[in-house]
DNA sequence: CTCTGTCATAATCCACGGTTATAGCATGAT
DNA sequence: ATCATGCTATAACCGTGGATTATGACAGAG
């Protein structure tokens, strides 16, 4: 194979006409090309060039590989643009698992956020369960998850990002309940809550059984959109997670039932594939994810 | 702009997913991909690969740039196999420009046993009086062209082929004529002649006009062939080309008619641009004619 | 007929891509 | 556990080939 260093001398060449010229755009000598076309020409056993006192202009077989040629570098030039603009992040594609509620309660503000900043930076957002965002990992369909912590499994490193914490929540009709109930108590009203499925939905359940309380939901549902406004409607009492009722809350449309012993705390982070490289955009998005 | 020989190596590596197999292809030492790998990073300000400890496999980056470079080396690579192609005279293109009457009487076979000989170049055939062949030249249309030489103009080169006489003939129910008659007593029969845009008329009629002969042809027509085939049949007597009958002079079928003073001689060869290099196809070609 | 711009050649030089040797690290086998 | 294997990275060194400068030859333009 021929040194490629030698075609682009040739492209410059063959390009301006001048080896003069083209000297000068590749910031090397006037003899310096003449030797290196020289050369490319004893290699490939052709005569690329008619030489004359006021240039040069390739032979026919010398526009035959100019046209090879020029495609060739226009290839590796635009390559080259393309990561250029990757590294400065004007450029990219990111792809993220994150489930519903995730996505519309936390995400959203920094997805806008971050679109903002780096116009350039596509988004994917794959909207699954966290078990399935996992598989979705594994496969490398998706750059990273954004999950409920708890969820340990080998092969994937998790980064914190929000504690968050789960709370029973009444529409305005209820009356305040003032000091802690006990959670069995709950049972009197009609609950809602997420479905099965669901991973906030897992994590309750598991600690309701660890404190041996049954409590049956009226109403299940898979977003928790729905349970928060059907809570303020007045239908019952949502599970639902604080941190996404902050400003119902506040406003009174919402009012917390407290109850004994407090739900845990737990954590939303991202998960990402152990041993892999993100790729910059994805770096990058975590980054202000983080701050 | 990056040295392309790193990108060659780039594609070695991402092409293999391994340094050291890649080295091996290159006909490297290991120690030196690395370096080039680890250079090209730099340069690009990218990571291009996750190391491991069983091999490389290129980043979400590096998998972008291979694309482009991939693409980049496959043109370089047809390139440097048309290129070899060309030279090894297994493909390429002639344009030759010449006119009707040569490429009949004289082209045809060397086409042939050219054709024959190298399969894989091809040929276009522009039929056109001489004038206009000159023309094709001039602007690079044709690569070369064959016609009667006294031609003499500046600009281009000759190169003889052929020397060639012209002949008066009849039919065999003409009567036999052993000594030659004077030109101007051919005035008694019906003379053919081809037309007078053509060379071959204007050489002849040059002469005439030198001699103080007037001629003056029954049929004018733009063909030799129809010519002869006129002679033939006994229309008249027909003024040809002699290295174009001799077969039909030798059966019998023409019979020449002696004239003085003589024709003269003239010679038909190739013309081409001066100081221009021909394409490696069309000086083949040329050889083959000259032998 | 000089002047200018172009390419080729010659002599020289040193940076850089190459080499060898070795270390470090995972992974899989014994 | 321990070893063997197959990778890549690092370090130190070396020699070649691409680069430079200086100069020559040539053709066209003014």
């Amino acid at each position: 194979m021929i040194d490629a260093e030698l075609y682009r001398v040739f492209y410059t060449v063959a390009a301006s006409g001048n080896i003069s010229t083209a000297a000068g755009q590749l910031f090397v000598s006037q003899p310096a090309v003449s030797k290196s076309i020289k050369k490319l020409e004893n290699l490939t056993g052709c005569t690329l060039f008619v030489r004359s006192s006021r240039g040069v202009k390739p032979t026919t077989e010398g526009q035959i590989l100019f046209e090879f040629v020029k495609n060739g570098f226009e290839h590796l030039e635009n390559g080259e643009r393309v990561l250029k603009k990757i590294r400065n992040k004007e450029q990219g594609l990111i792809k993220v698992g994150i489930s519903n509620t995730l996505c519309r309660y936390y995400f959203m503000p920094h997805l806008e956020a971050f679109h903002r900043r780096y116009p350039g930076i596509r988004m994917t957002i794959v909207n699954r369960t966290s078990t399935e965002t996992l598989k979705l990992l594994e496969q490398g369909l998706i750059d990273f998850g954004v999950i409920s912590i708890p969820q340990e499994r080998s092969g994937f490193t998790y980064r914190e990002l929000l504690t968050i914490r789960d709370v029973f929540v009444t529409g305005k009709e209820y009356p305040e309940i003032e000091s802690p109930v006990a959670l069995q108590s709950l049972s009197r009203y009609p609950l809602m809550m997420l479905e099965k499925d669901n991973v906030t939905r897992a994590y309750i359940d598991a600690y309701l059984r660890e404190n041996q309380v049954v409590l049956q939901p009226e109403i299940e549902i898979s977003s928790m959109d729905l349970l928060i406004e059907f809570a303020r409607i007045g239908l019952g009492v949502a599970l639902v997670i604080r941190n996404f009722v902050e400003e119902e809350l506040s406003q009174g449309v919402l009012k917390e039932i407290p109850v004994h012993p407090a739900l845990p705390s737990r954590k939303i982070g991202i998960v990402m594939p152990k041993n892999l490289q993100l790729s910059i955009a994805a770096a990058t998005f975590i980054d202000t994810l983080s701050n």
